[in-house]
DNA sequence: TTTT
DNA sequence: TTTT
């Protein structure tokens, strides 16, 4: 009796950061930049551009495709859904996190179009992420569910 | 060349919050829950039903009319976009929320259903809402940009 | 590369009418109304309420879902991709039929308010199906393709 | 109370024909393509990969955009309505077409990478337009209706 | 803080 | 052929 659908069309902010939990399911997770329009109102206030990034989700075969196919700069096309977590800060606050879980992925960059070289040359390396600050992944037991 | 779409179908959470800018823009805001069906995974491990808020943000006329037929409890149908804002909490540390912009809303709940007289008799205040902690809405001088 | 989506809100027009394959694929066809709101133009015009009808076809589980909980009047959410189809008529003319091919259904019509008493008094016959003149479904080998 | 949308991304198969309402308003008209991919079912029957053509109609401004900027084999994003309307054929008999309004688009292509050229050379004829048999439009009062 |  |  309920729906929670994202659709998202935008840019890649950095190559997927990929790990491996002890089951093999592989995690992706990497920024994607949508950007409205400027425009003005009809009053004559300009609205300038805005760019929203989503933080994005992905697990197992989906991971994988991104890890292989992914890059900095690429244009996508993803479903998904609205997921908001929460997580302690270094002080022991609650902080919330909002992020995208992805079921369904287009890649529109053609492959001869994407970064995918320098991507080969500094590769991710999924045995050890750094953790952003900003979207921390906590080593939690529910981390092992592969949902 | 850029689409941020959200769809969502769930239960209102609590009678709409409804501010007035100088200008005379109406702005509601209100929880959305959706529910994820509880599913078994291939390895037997169940994986719970999961309920998921979303802070819902509405402009002008769609905020005056949240603020005349959506009651808590409702069931709703909306269309909108991500959009993720920051503030000062009290430490002065920089926080998040995302909502969604409501730019598309169907109510779902015959009028004969919904809650509506209860709502008649505790009515908001909108001269002078409180500002919850949680999701903090500050006076700054883009509360007044009418998008 | 591609995306074929369609989201659907409306009420079923008919009881569904469920047919099985040889293999015991289930598939059930209705048919959903949309209906848009009237409205009226800048420079005055009316433009009336419109609606809109949709071929709705589901396959296995759905299908069976639909048998046992869908019923004329009833509200429905679904999500599907849009499917055009050849038959030949009675003059061996070629003729097109679009329908939705759904593959996620959210039933918001209440148990207790669905007409699905008279509907088990009335059955569909899911071993001899008429196949409605407006909407031929040919035997022909694809028919037994579960997709 | 409700929702008919449909979410398209693929490939214009023809630049648009464009033709102009008594009243100015600009209609344009053009195939979009999307395909499935193929697919392996659990039985081992393969599903081939599966073209669907759509028949994209735009109004206004986003006709006018279309005509300028839009040209065949370019990537589009385009949100809709689906629409059937019912013709006569030759015969004097009732045959149905089902349509996209488009009411959002979002052209993937770049400007470099687009076949604009080829298009200025065989520029389309707004004035007398050929109709296709395939999806006529009728000239009927209806054509005046701006929406 | 909602609903089934 | 549905619903408000």
């Amino acid at each position: 009796m309920s729906v929670n659908k994202v659709i998202l069309l935008g840019n890649v902010g950095k190559d997927p950061e990929v790990r491996y939990l002890d089951t093999g399911i592989a995690v992706a997770t990497f920024p994607l930049a949508t950007t409205d329009r400027a425009y003005t109102l009809a009053n004559g206030t300009q609205v300038p551009e805005r760019t929203e990034w989503h933080n994005l989700v992905l697990w197992r075969g989906l991971a994988e495709t991104a890890e292989k196919y992914v890059h900095k700069g690429d244009k996508l096309y993803i479903e998904g859904k609205i997921r908001t977590r929460s997580y302690d800060d270094q002080t022991g606050a609650k902080r919330y996190i909002t992020e995208i879980f992805v079921d369904n992925m287009e890649m529109l960059t053609p492959k001869s179009a994407s970064s995918g070289v320098s991507s080969v040359q500094q590769p991710v390396t999924p045995a050890q992420p750094q953790q952003s600050p900003v979207t921390p992944i906590q080593n939690n037991p529910a981390d092992d569910l592969p949902f």
